[in-house]
DNA sequence: CTAGTATTTGACAACGTTGTCAATAGATGG
DNA sequence: CCATCTATTGACAACGTTGTCAAATACTAG
């Protein structure tokens, strides 16, 4: 590799004086400015950020430690919306990713301190808590979509209980009364929070809370394949006397079979049964028929948003609720 | 931050020391031994990799350019494929996203260069051509989920022929005779080949090739929400003289899009029809029902096998096909 | 106890930069 | 033409490591 040692003496100048052109010292006669930078170009000189990190005493990176982040559909956004932010900033992004503790979180973090991260972005593949590692503290951490407790980190998680609200909401401006709720896992903060949204948005409408219309539509954390579950939680909804005129549903994967239960029993979403959901799947929910109505993630947002408060430095400590975006389609609408 | 002269000091003893204890050098006496490493504890230190790094003219880093590979689902895989080869090999990865050329190539590659990367990494989130910046060949470089003619750079892409080949085939040992194929947009790679391998799987069973069973499912590349091209493909193919009796869907949305359409007619796949297709998008095959079968994009192999050759140099120039797994449920299966 | 050897330790240079300060060259004014 | 000033350039140290080699210490045998 080249250095700028090997530049100088090529242009017949000090290296010195290469380190000046190199970062644009105006005290550079024009005639030698110009040499330098042909012997740059020749040599195809580039300067090497590791010994200008030691001189300065900055890494210019940024560490991001993800939780199996990226295997989550579309929560590979977080890191897209901090790499977009830390690229404003000059930084660079150092990714490790802690799936299984098979790299292990410990050699995980002393990978990155040893690397001089100047700031650490802890990130969960879906909204939980968290332990944090204790080396974090040793350097500006914030932690996104998920949070610890009794730790002083700058946090930033989804409203879910504002997207509960919403989800809720959108239906009963539509007139509805009696809307089902198929949820989540209990064990996951998501199905608890949307929970408290619904009824808030009930609350406010004036309608009573029917824990009937409740419905688990899942029996064990992300079973694939438990499709028997949500079969079961129409059934047994519209098995109702007083029967749900609409659905929120934890997630597009149970509004794509809850699609499919209707169907079987000749209901149509949109002119029988309107529906929200969270998670805008983009590759069901604009596919479904009508297009599915429902909360996106904010995962970007909150990449750009953890990002940011790395660079506004003093904030104190405060956990952030990032709101999700409704996207309406059709799905809420009931046509007759 | 704490230097290994700090903890000499602390320890009583010369820097060089302090060195051979954090390098593990035997020639240390125990006792000294326990005093440094006393002095490192207390005095929390860790090596700096800058410094190392300009003694021995290694970064272990490895750079990773993404061309939005992580917004695509799964896509991600990719990523912690690369991720865990590289830590087994205890190198780190240095991630950087070019999306909508926001950042721009040239800066992320210069980015990379002058943090010393020992190796590249370039990633499509699709299968597709690209072109390869000059720079890139300063390096041990490998292309991965895309290609460039004309260049000599190790390439791994997904056998696409084989994946066509492989949901045909599953239908073909079923005893079916006419296979429908709603295809992606011609202009992707995935789109020809896979036909390619649909052609092949028929031509070895000694049944013709009927353009008639060959539709378009989306007009545009990526549009979403372009459901209506599924549904006049399915009605389309269902029109025929000579129905299909199976159906090879370009993507688990067309596939999930064509299980609706079936049902408006009173079709049932696993019943009436079947099915098989591409992705495995674990949001959608595992939850349609039946199961859909569908050939799985090794996104994780691809990027191990590309980390791989890079650790084992000295190999020449090759492109290598990676075979997509195929996930059977029962969309392929009648039964009656 | 001494010489000789083996073990343990330390001094110093180097990696590629940039900051500090001194040296040189060129320009200005008298 | 000399003194002074300014613009330009260069020498050197330092950042935190590790490799090389020499110095110091401990150990062994006679």
């Amino acid at each position: 590799m080249v250095s700028i040692k090997q530049v100088a003496k090529q242009a017949g100048v000090s290296f010195k004086t290469v380190s000046r052109v190199v970062n644009n010292d105006p005290n550079v006669r024009e005639e030698t400015r110009a040499r330098v930078q042909e012997a740059i170009a020749a040599l195809n000189y580039r300067p090497n950020r590791a010994a200008r990190m030691m001189r300065n005493q900055q890494s210019g990176v940024i560490g991001f430690i993800s939780d199996e982040v990226v295997t989550q559909p579309y929560a590979g956004d977080l890191l897209i919306g901090a790499q977009e932010v830390a690229s404003q900033h000059d930084k660079v992004l150092m990714v490790v990713n802690i799936e299984n503790d098979r790299i292990g979180r410990q050699r995980a973090i002393d990978m990155l301190l040893e690397r001089r991260v100047e700031a650490l972005v802890y990130a969960s593949y879906y909204h939980k808590e968290v332990q944090v590692p204790q080396e974090m503290l040793q350097v500006p951490s914030v932690l996104v979509n998920c949070y610890a407790e009794n730790e002083t980190l700058t946090t930033f998680i989804p409203d879910e209980v504002q997207a509960g609200y919403d989800a809720t909401r959108l239906l009963l401006e539509q007139g509805h009364k009696r809307i089902g709720h198929i949820t989540l896992n209990p064990d996951i903060v998501a199905s608890v929070k949307r929970l408290e949204g619904y009824r808030k948005a009930l609350a406010e409408a004036g309608i009573s809370y029917d824990p009937q219309l409740i419905v688990q539509g899942e029996s064990r954390f992300d079973e694939a394949g438990d499709s028997a579950s949500v079969e079961k939680a129409v059934a047994e909804l519209l098995k109702l006397t007083h029967q749900p005129t609409a659905f929120v549903c934890g997630k597009d994967e149970f509004a794509m079979q809850a699609y499919f239960e209707f169907s079987k029993r000749g209901l149509q979403v949109g002119r029988d049964i309107a529906v929200t959901s969270f998670d805008n799947q983009r590759m069901i929910a604009p596919g479904l028929s009508p297009g599915l109505t429902t909360m996106a993630l904010p995962h970007f947002e909150m990449g750009q948003a953890a990002m940011n408060s790395i660079f506004n430095q003093g904030d104190d400590m405060v956990t952030r609720l990032i709101p999700f975006s409704v996207i309406e389609r059709q799905s809420h609408l009931l046509k007759n």
